[in-house]
DNA sequence: CAGTGGTCTAGACCACTAT
DNA sequence: TAGTGGTCTAGACCACTGC
């Protein structure tokens, strides 16, 4: 690939994670101190540490004082890959069909702290309630339902969600900082296999999304997919963490 | 939440991400440049440039030269979550079962070029297909078939797998460098349904997984657990991006 | 041109920990 | 005690880009 037009310490981390890629610094291999990185690379401390604290970061490799680095012997990496979280406007009309929304409950109502998809909302909060279809050349393609916080996004109210989405809407105008998600399998029951013109039992991909900014909470949603329609990619490249 | 224990920059750190996670510096806000931080935590240029990049690779903020630095408008995790996949030995122990591993497949054969999830292989490599069912106290938890490729773990051939997982096992042994990973709901079929001793047409959660070192492909292997059994879960929270 | 970030230097002091 | 990494300083030169 591409040369000359990086930095040093990129240049440096690429080497090393070279070697490591290859196989020819193996897991727990020690990586050779700082000093003697200075001496090859002819460069100061600063650069070779830069080079280490970001391979360090992105878990590639461990450091311990007086030891010395280390080739990581666990990626951390096997357990954590990046997910793409739909949008699902965007699938749809990435794969050439025309998207549309159908609302099919709108209502303000009190969050239920029993209901662990509200759990989070703030007793004193008002929630508004979303049902709807995800519509591909107008067949359903996804479902969903969406509790929208009154306090973190007032405007929500009163938003029209048939030009755009109660997800695309909220990205753009409460943006979060903290999200969790849960992935299941379901049987598709009597409701669900009729909206998403499916039978009943059919297997579907359901996501569970929670949003935060900063420690208010801003949305719930549930999402369901036929499992025959989408699948989630997720996938991890050691050495390019992000950017990308 | 700590305290004091932390470094000069990582402080720097914490508190830009406060004030844009509370919403006082919105996206797209500009955040003071270097020289400005420099004179009010009374720091070298180097410390607050350290804190800075931090945050633009985490995509927090975004920098532009002559122009400064700002509160990201566009958070690039929106659609890019950490996901945690399962080490299943490790689930079923962390839930206090007693795990094991039934092999019910082996055989080494020539990789099929039209299957996709063996496409990666090369031709002339020979893979060890293994079959097999992860128990939880004796009840089986998740099913599992996988492909080894021989030219990149040739020891895998003659392992037993019986007081390690395939998995498991080539984690130690080979570790992977890329992975790629679809996420799928199917119904369960006839067989799937007797080996996991559910109803035919129960919704499971299937993991297709490939991995690589280097350019060299690793395994293949697909897991199916129960839907009711296991959820994955992702999360972001902004600022905890690793080490959290 | 001037302001900003990107990178680097040649030191320094400290914390940690195997021996 | 000695070797290692963790952090920081007080500069420096350069690249980029809006004015």
């Amino acid at each position: 690939m591409g040369s000359a037009r990086k930095s040093l310490n990129q240049r440096i981390r690429t080497e090393i994670e070279r070697r490591i890629g290859s196989g020819q610094w193996p897991p727990g291999h020690r990586i050779p101190p700082e000093h003697e990185l200075m001496a090859k690379y002819d460069c100061s401390r600063m650069t070779v540490s830069k080079a280490l604290t970001a391979l360090a970061q992105a878990g590639i490799i461990e450091r311990r004082r007086r030891l010395g680095s280390f080739v990581a012997r666990q990626h951390p990496h096997l357990e954590q890959v990046a997910l793409d979280i739909p949008d699902i406007p965007q699938v749809v009309t990435e794969r050439g069909f025309s998207y549309a929304y159908q609302e099919r409950l709108r209502r303000l109502r009190a969050p239920v702290p029993s209901n662990d998809q509200e759990s989070h909302f703030d007793a004193g909060d008002r929630v508004l309630e979303l049902h709807g279809v995800h519509l591909a050349d107008g067949t359903p393609f996804a479902l969903e339902s969406r509790l929208i916080s009154a306090l973190a996004a007032p405007e929500a109210l009163g938003a029209d969600f048939s030009a755009t989405a109660p997800g695309s809407w909220l990205l753009e105008h409460v943006p979060w900082t903290r999200a969790e998600h849960r992935i299941r399998a379901v049987n598709a029951d009597a409701l669900d296999a009729t909206l998403l013109e499916v039978d009943v039992g059919a297997a579907c991909l359901v996501i569970d999304r929670r949003t935060w900014r900063g420690a208010q909470p801003v949305t719930a949603v549930t999402q369901a997919f036929l499992g025959t329609n989408y699948d989630l990619v997720a996938r991890f490249s050691a050495g390019s963490s992000r950017r990308g």
